[in-house]
DNA sequence: GTCTATACTGAGATAGAC
DNA sequence: GTCTATCTCAGTATAGAC
């Protein structure tokens, strides 16, 4: 284990603060070598690009993320034994740990809430977030067999959104405290089981 | 009436058709004077800035949206007479008239999500949908007598979460046909309503 | 292998001639 | 009102010092 030269390891804290205050589109490669202290040429040398540097800030924070979110379902799905965890458990085992990480590093859900804003980056947090998410995705999907598939993807973008726009927002909103993320969740959760389990719409033959 | 020079409206038109198709910042001005023929400068000279060029797109279709949205809402007002209106029809009266603006437009609604995608750009949306929204935030209050403010309030951002990220990406979305927006509609109101009817949860006093 | 200096291209913005 | 020229600041690329 090599204590890594100090250069790099910089660029990643200082990038992963800066893109959470100000956003990715809002963080100049120029503002974060000076907060870091090292050269511009350097931030390519190490990551090649900005886009590049994006993707492994978070992927530095998304494996601990996810395996937590895994440890979870596993033990949910164990006590669920062979019938299928009912969808809160199921949403509570994927939005916590994000929690959790946030409340040690607060500036790193503001990131996740930011990218998923600007655009999703072209691909990085499906690349870095979807093998987990996929497990989630068929768990919620054993929890909730009334559904069509069509109808149940549609919900999943709904949740999606929602839990996006209430990580990036959040900080600026009025009436949230800043540490109260665990009621934030519960309130989610509530919200959201309930849309997933409703009845699906009955849908006119369209146009 | 006087007919506009041209330029402006030729700016107005393209940028409103880049933005929905690239989004704010992946359009530039130069894209955008070199496919409208015109110079540079004009933009600055008519709108001042990139900003508020967006500005002035959003505006112009803004308005007939918010006008539909509150005469629908009159309606339902009028016919539940003493009584509030049920969530789902405050829902649809909220989210119908930009659908109807997207078959109309499907760049317009794109450019919506997008924003709110982008980072809401400062105040833009806030500006021009505050006054229309603040109403239906009445109308669902009422018809929510049960909930706190503060739970209210937050549901209102898991909606808007929601609905934004649908209106932004639901074009590259596996399964959606492009013209099924009625349907997307509907399932949207569905999911929301159970949430927003769903009964508070109980919160551990935080930490 | 690491890092620095410097140059290149394209962005938004602005002053001033016409 | 319009256009040219220019400014500043992005992200990126490369040559070469250590």
């Amino acid at each position: 284990m090599k204590q890594i030269t100090g250069t790099k390891q910089k660029i990643l804290d200082t990038a992963e603060r800066l893109f959470g205050e100000r956003g990715y589109d809002g963080t100049s490669l120029r503002h974060i070598i000076a907060e870091a202290g090292v050269n511009l040429a350097a931030v390519h040398y190490h990551f090649g690009s900005k886009q590049e540097l994006l993707d492994e800030v978070v992927l530095r924070k998304a494996g601990p993320v996810n395996e937590a979110r895994l440890a979870l379902l596993d033990r949910i799905e164990a006590e669920a034994g062979r019938r299928p965890p009912a969808v809160e458990k199921v949403l509570e085992a994927f939005l916590g740990p994000m929690v959790e990480s946030a409340e040690r590093n607060p500036q790193f859900v503001r990131l996740m809430g930011r990218m998923h804003a600007e655009g999703l980056i072209p691909g990085i947090l499906r690349k870095h977030f979807q093998p987990a998410a996929s497990r989630f995705l068929a768990a919620l999907r054993r929890a909730l067999p009334g559904l069509s598939e069509q109808e149940f993807l549609w919900r999943m973008h709904f949740m999606i959104g929602a839990m996006a726009h209430t990580m990036c927002r959040s900080p600026e909103f009025p009436g949230a405290a800043a540490g109260d993320v665990r009621s934030r969740i519960a309130r989610l959760v509530v919200f959201l089981s309930a849309g997933f389990r409703a009845p699906a719409p009955r849908l006119r033959r369209s146009r």
